[in-house]
DNA sequence: CGGGTGACTATAA
DNA sequence: TTTATAGCCACCC
């Protein structure tokens, strides 16, 4: 799939995030040797066969939320997941305390 | 080399 | 709090 070694690495930052914990893509991006190439993170995950083993869905955006769309099937995918492992989304909105920092 | 794109961000209004 | 704007980086014509 990708024969870029900055993708590789973010797969291996996404792959390291504790179950019950998130992310933000410019923090993996950061991680991953490429600060400040956030979109490279989320052009990377966008890209993911649906059968991938990754935990994309513990990355969301600066805010605190989701960064797909509202309502989308991704979008309703991802908060499920993040749910079943504990970590509390409130008006779309992940709670502080399951972020990494 | 030039121009467009996106699951991003920080900052300003 | 929401919308605009302007940087960002790598990828793909």
């Amino acid at each position: 799939m990708a024969q870029n070694p900055a993708y590789e690495m973010i797969w291996q930052v996404v792959a390291a995030i504790p179950v019950g914990k998130v992310a933000t893509y410019g923090q993996v991006a950061e991680l991953a040797g490429v600060p400040g190439a956030a979109r490279l993170v989320g052009r990377c995950l966008s890209q993911l066969p649906e059968g991938s083993r990754l935990p994309w869905f513990r990355v969301i955006n600066a805010s605190g939320r989701i960064s797909l769309p509202v309502g989308s099937e991704g979008y309703h995918r991802q908060v499920k997941l993040l749910q079943e492992e504990g970590v509390a989304v409130l008006n779309g909105k992940i709670r502080l305390a399951d972020f990494r920092w």
